[in-house]
DNA sequence: TGTGTTTTGTACCATTCGGTTCCTAACTCT
DNA sequence: AGAGTTAGGAACCGAATGGTACAAAACACA
C-alpha cells in the first residue's frame, strides 16, 4: 500500500560495484555513483543508508556472485582434476587481462589495496581472501594432496593469483601471462 | 641574494611519499599532505606545481630509492647465487609483512592498483614493473638459466612478488609468507 | 644600512564533497 | 474516489576540496 520503487535495486547495486571496482571508494564521488547507479539523492538516501554501506553492500555482492562462483569452479569434479580447475582458472584470468581495455582486475585485490572502508570492510575482505584460499586447498586435496603441503601449495597459488590481477590492471602484456601460468604449473608440480 | 629556504625539499617530498604510499593519492587530501610535509601551502606551491606534479615526484623518488636499491641487491653476486638473492628478496618482504603494524607493501604495487596521477603515472610504474623485472630475469641468468626460461621464470616470480606485498598489506598472516616462499623455491627448482 | 629578491603564512576563491530536509508525485488498498 | 504510505526530486547544508593572491618577513648583497 504504498508508490512502488522506480529502480531495480539489485542492478543498481550492480552498477555500483561496477563503479568501485573500477576507481575504488574514495574516487568514486556521489555524484558519479548516483549517475552510475542512474538513482537521484533520495531515493540512493532512502534505499541504502550512505555511501559506506553501499560500499559494504557491493562487498557483499562480490562476494555472492564472483568469489562464490570461482570457487564452486574450483570445486566442480566436472571440470577435471584439482589442478585442471586451477590453471582453467588462471587461464580465463590470462584471457581477460589480454582483452584490451578490460583493465578492471579484481574487486577483492583492489579493495584491499585501497583500504576503504573502515573495519567492517577489512573483515569481509579477509573473509573473501580465505574463501579463495580454501577454494585452491581444496582443489589440491581433490588430487590426493595431504594436508600440510595442500594448505602451503594453495596459499602459493593465491599469491599468484593476487599478482596476477594486480599485473592484469596495470595491463600486462600479453605474453606475460602465459609465463605466469607456467609457473603456476610448476607449483603443482608439472613442469616442462 | 635572496631568503633561503626554511624546509629540506627532498625530506619533504619523502615525507609525501609515505603518505601517499599509506593512503594512496585520493585518500591524501592536501591538508593531510601538507601537514605530513610540515609545510604551508604558499610554499608548497612555490616549490612544487601542484598536488599531482608532486605525486609524481613520489614515484621518481621511490624508483631511485627503492627500486633501484632492489634491483641492485639482487644483481650483487656477494649476496650468493641468483637464486639465493631472490629468496632472499622474499625473506626480507616476508619479515616486513609479519611485523605487526607494518601494513604498507609497496609503494608500486599500490599505486599500480590506485590508477592515479594520468598516463604520466601509468608510465613511470610501468617502468619501474619492467626494472623490477629485468632484476630478476639478470639474477636468474647468473645462475646460468637461459635467456627465454630465465624470463619466463622472471615474470613468474614477479607475479609473486606482487601478490606477497598485496598480502602483506592486507594483513598476512605469520605462516602465510613462508608458505608463499616455499613456492617460489619451487619456481626456482628448489623442491622440497 | 638600505635595497632587492625570495620565501612564507594568511586570507580568500569557487567548486565539490557527502548528507539532510521536505514537499510533491505516484502508487495501493479500502 | 479517498485515505494512507512511500518514492522521487530539488533545494539546501556546512565542511572540505585543490588552488590563487598578496602582504609581510627574512635573508644576501652592495
Amino acid at each position: 500500500m504504498a508508490r512502488p520503487r522506480e529502480f531495480d535495486a539489485d542492478e543498481a547495486l550492480e552498477k555500483a560495484m561496477e563503479l568501485f571496482w573500477d576507481v575504488g571508494y574514495d574516487e568514486a564521488s556521489l555524484s558519479e555513483l548516483l549517475g552510475a547507479m542512474e538513482i537521484t539523492k533520495g531515493s540512493f538516501y532512502k534505499a541504502f543508508q550512505d555511501k559506506q554501506s553501499v560500499y559494504l553492500a557491493t562487498l557483499d555482492r562480490y562476494n555472492d556472485q564472483v568469489v562464490s562462483n570461482t570457487v564452486a569452479f574450483l570445486g566442480d569434479p566436472a571440470e577435471g582434476t584439482g589442478g585442471d580447475r586451477i590453471l582453467a582458472l588462471f587461464g580465463r584470468i590470462a584471457d581477460l587481462a589480454q582483452k584490451e581495455g578490460d583493465r578492471l582486475g579484481c574487486f577483492l585485490c583492489n579493495a584491499l589495496v585501497d583500504k576503504a572502508g573502515g573495519a567492517e570492510a577489512e573483515a569481509k575482505l579477509q573473509a573473501m581472501t580465505r574463501r579463495l584460499e580454501n577454494g585452491f586447498y581444496r582443489a589440491l586435496q581433490d588430487d590426493g594432496l595431504e594436508e600440510t603441503e595442500a594448505r602451503g601449495t594453495a596459499r602459493g597459488i593465491l599469491t599468484a593469483y593476487f599478482g596476477l590481477r594486480v599485473l592484469g590492471r596495470a595491463g600486462l602484456s600479453a605474453d606475460m601471462a602465459s609465463d605466469c601460468i607456467r609457473q603456476v604449473e610448476r607449483m603443482l608440480g608439472r613442469m616442462r
